[in-house]
RNA sequence: GGGGCCGUGGGGUAGCUUGGUAUCCUUCCAGCUUGGGGUGCUGGUAACCCGAGUUCAAAUCUCGGCGGCCCCA
């Protein structure tokens, strides 16, 4: 939708989450608004890596290309969009260096040197990076960049079992880290054709946008032994034998930001989760001539309050009007904006209107419930998106024109599958994760179908 | 991968056809005023994407580069 794409590159920039005027393409700046709620949101998957046993790593930029090409699917995917660094200053260097796409080729040669025993494993660490990609379709803000502020998780496990089950705890994280973000989602197993170069089989975790194209904002890869065999990273079992380990990855990035800019956010600008908005809470003071000392005490108070229950908040005393500060906070995204003036102080209250519309007025000595509004508000607004992308979740019996995500019976065979994409003009999200077992025909080859292909148009 | 459009103060624009240093709105700064949804007035700062060429003279014409946007595969 047109509309929409331009209101996006309009309000990123509007609501100072980057700044695109930086001169090479795909590379925006972060900016202290953007970046500081881009931390809240790696600061949410640090905690739920932590609650699940991964340990925090930072691993170099640069990879050997001899360490690159041992996975042979792997460059295959990547090879059109490397980085490559030749030179040290004017001498060329002996070996090429890349800027990694992804980290597995930086950091399976580290991963069989530190992994000896059954004992080890499984062996959980992720990192939060920056990654590079020479994307050559045009590129946007956060949903197509070049350089990537990227999470992976990196596990390796005795066998396909565990790393099976370490899958089923990552979609366990994803449905508490998304909830936390008020973004509904739905995991797909990707169609062979289309899964991560190396990868055994993939899980894409994708949002509706407004715009009626779906957008992967996270991918949890099974790899078995594809990786482990090439980079050697065995253990020794309790038999004493040497084994291959499994493998499997998790990966999200700021696209995560971009759904929530586009989910949430509305004609006067984002809308913030209380889970990641810097502030959540601004206090906008009324001022009247003669009122200025009264109103700025009870703002203060108020402050106060709030920051001793621990929430986030921020007096506005910019010498501008209320409007204007109202539609600043607004298009920032600030979950409650509470207004004091002669009013409140003479009837002993607060006025709190929520980024989503609801006024209301709280006697002063209730403050703490500022906490519920919060909690109320994230839930609104996470019922708002799942109404939106449930309405736009599409069965159908077969191939005909519709918008959002369609999900079709499907034989199973490569062939139909694409031929589906052709026709609908769409591209496979792939198979519903949860399995759901269906009795239908294929359109296209007319046999019978066990499965649902999910289709959408995508960023 | 193929095609098209575009680049002027921080943002949005006029000027380009017919070459002579730039219009308006907004933002920003100062002051007064105002203050429960973009208050008003006065004054001020600030721009022709980069490089080469044509010319007495280039925002304007030519070529190249960089960047942005759109359409199709």
């Amino acid at each position: 939708m047109r509309e929409f794409d331009e209101w996006y590159n309009e309000v990123v920039e509007r609501a100072e989450l980057c700044d695109k005027r930086y001169p090479v393409k795909g590379m925006n700046v972060w900016l202290p608004y953007g970046w500081k709620i881009m931390r809240n949101i790696d600061a949410i998957i640090r905690e739920e890596m932590e609650k699940t046993g991964h340990n925090e790593v930072n691993f170099p930029l640069l990879i050997p290309e001899s360490f690159f090409k041992k996975e042979a699917e792997h460059i295959k995917g990547f090879n059109e969009e490397v980085y490559w660094v030749t030179h040290a200053g004017k001498n060329e260097l002996d070996e090429r260096l890349l800027l990694r796409p992804t980290s597995e080729t930086a950091i399976y040669p580290m991963f069989s040197l530190w992994i000896r025993s059954h004992a080890d494993l499984p062996f959980k660490i992720f990192q939060i990076v920056n990654t590079f990609r020479y994307e050559t379709k045009m590129t946007k803000a956060f949903l197509r960049v070049r350089e990537i502020h990227f999470f992976e998780a990196h596990t390796a496990h005795e066998d396909f079992e565990d790393a099976e089950r370490q899958i089923k705890e990552d979609m366990e994280i994803a449905e508490r880290f998304f909830r936390k973000l008020s973004l509904p989602f739905i995991a797909s197993i990707r169609p062979d054709w289309d899964k991560f170069a190396g990868a055994h089989y993939s899980i894409g975790l994708d949002i509706l946008m407004p715009s009626m194209k779906a957008l992967q904002v996270g991918s949890i890869h099974q790899y078995r032994q594809n990786f482990s065999i090439p980079f050697e990273i065995k253990y020794e079992g309790i038999d004493g034998n040497h084994y291959y380990c499994h493998q499997t990855t998790y990966g999200m990035s700021e696209r995560v930001l971009g759904a929530i800019i586009g989910i949430h956010g509305d004609e006067k600008g984002i809308v913030l989760p209380s889970s990641i908005a810097p502030i959540k809470v601004v206090i906008i003071p009324i001022i009247f001539k003669g009122w200025e000392d009264k109103v700025m005490e009870k703002c203060r108070s108020v402050e106060e309050e709030l920051k001793r229950i621990g929430i986030e908040c921020l007096i506005d005393d910019r010498d501008k009007t209320p409007g204007n500060k109202f539609y600043d906070w607004e298009l920032k995204g600030i979950p409650i904006r509470i207004e004091i003036g002669p009013k409140d102080i003479e009837n002993n209250v607060i006025t709190i209107v929520t980024r989503d519309g609801v006024k209301k007025r709280l006697p002063e000595n209730e403050i703490e419930k500022i906490e519920e509004e919060l909690k109320e508000f994230d839930e609104r607004i996470y019922e708002k998106a799942k109404k939106l992308m449930e309405e736009n979740i599409k069965r159908l019996e077969k191939i005909e024109e519709a918008e959002g995500i369609v999900e079709i019976p499907w034989c199973g065979k490569e062939e139909c599958g694409k031929e589906m994409e052709e026709r609908l003009d769409m591209k496979s999200l792939g198979v519903p994760y949860s399995h759901e077992e269906v009795d239908g025909t294929c359109p296209i080859c007319g046999m019978r179908a066990t499965k649902l292909l999910r289709l959408a148009k995508t960023y």
